[in-house]
DNA sequence: CGGAAATTGTACCTATTGGTACAAAATATC
DNA sequence: GATATTTTGTACCAATAGGTACAATTTCCG
């Protein structure tokens, strides 16, 4: 029920959609949906954001950090993220609502997902011999590029946009040789 | 007063900016705002975008192709996108609603936007000796980064994601550089 | 089966939405 | 100063917003 209500703002974002939206997306009545969601449409916009949220960890974030293989693991986030946002095709909600209006409303759940990222991802960079500075540094372009690459390919109607900029992202971060005095075990 | 609807529509987005909040932040009553928008909301919203393109068109991408130095060109470019997004604290209206549900009604307006931004800064890197395509990639490697730092530092409000993007970008931009083969005088 | 609990549909509520009508007021023009 | 034009405030409108109340139904479980 929660991967409908989370195409519904997807779709419409926080404010356009509707109750009468949801229901019919979800194939709820009003009845049903203030009986699982006593807090309202705040309520179901909280859980979707945090079943997003979640799908990452599992998904996404865990994997990155438990890889022995840092490469590989690295990888994997790529084509987890190509598959998520199949392509280009699909926005990512959360940076929907980073930008939009309601973000005052989800500001914590909203931040915690982008660093849980960034941190994810910088471990796994500090494991390829990156000094942390440079390891965060590496990892918030990776994701703010990810980011970017969803509003430009959205914009101009291509999501050839959005696998050209994956490779890009995914092959620098493979190519940048970390600096000999930093490189250190963890 | 289409910087002052501007700033409605970029803090509450299309859907979000009421015509009540549009009238308090323009001073405006009803009376007045359809007899100079007879086309309603959405020609309000319509020529806000104008607007923003026509700013971006004349002090970013004209200077950036008439730039006989494509170096300075571009760096005035990083330099004038820092001070019209007042360093990430100010998010892109054409952004948002590329991303938004109100991006079907402004979808030419929205991918001309960002058409002609990667238009101008590939011809500025061709000056620089790149190919067409790598020029072109570049670019919108550029452009993207940028409509990312501005989700990213939004997220976890921090404007230093926005200003540090906004440098690696720009350094990289200077750094690379162009293959022998392919450069060529234009 | 029978009772308890979870689930649902319907009717209803108030506030607000974008938009219209139009007369009053301000402003410009001669 | 009279006239024509632009600009404004006010009162309205139907539609929809999110939300509540609650009885009727369905499902669960002993």
């Amino acid at each position: 029920m929660l991967s409908a209500l989370g195409e519904v703002f997807r779709a419409h974002g926080y404010e356009g959609a509707s109750l009468a939206l949801i229901s019919e997306a979800t194939g709820l009545g009003k009845g049903s949906l203030y009986h699982f969601f006593p807090g309202g449409k705040e309520q179901m916009a909280a859980e979707v954001l945090g079943s997003i949220d979640a799908w990452f960890v599992t998904e996404i974030y865990r994997p990155l950090r438990k890889a022995s293989d840092p490469r590989g693991g690295i990888a994997d986030m790529f084509a987890g993220v190509d598959t998520y946002f199949r392509s280009g095709r699909r926005v990512c909600l959360i940076g929907v609502v980073a930008l939009g209006n309601a973000r005052d409303l989800f500001a914590d759940r909203v931040k915690e997902y982008f660093v849980a990222w960034v941190d994810a991802l910088a471990l796994a960079l500090r494991k390829l011999g990156h000094s942390p500075t440079v390891a965060r540094h590496l990892a918030e372009q990776a994701v703010l590029e990810i980011q970017g690459a969803l509003v430009l390919a959205r914009a101009v109607n291509d999501r050839k946009v959005f696998s050209r900029a994956l490779m890009r992202s995914h092959r620098r971060l493979m190519l940048t040789r970390p600096e000999r005095s930093q490189r250190r075990s963890i």
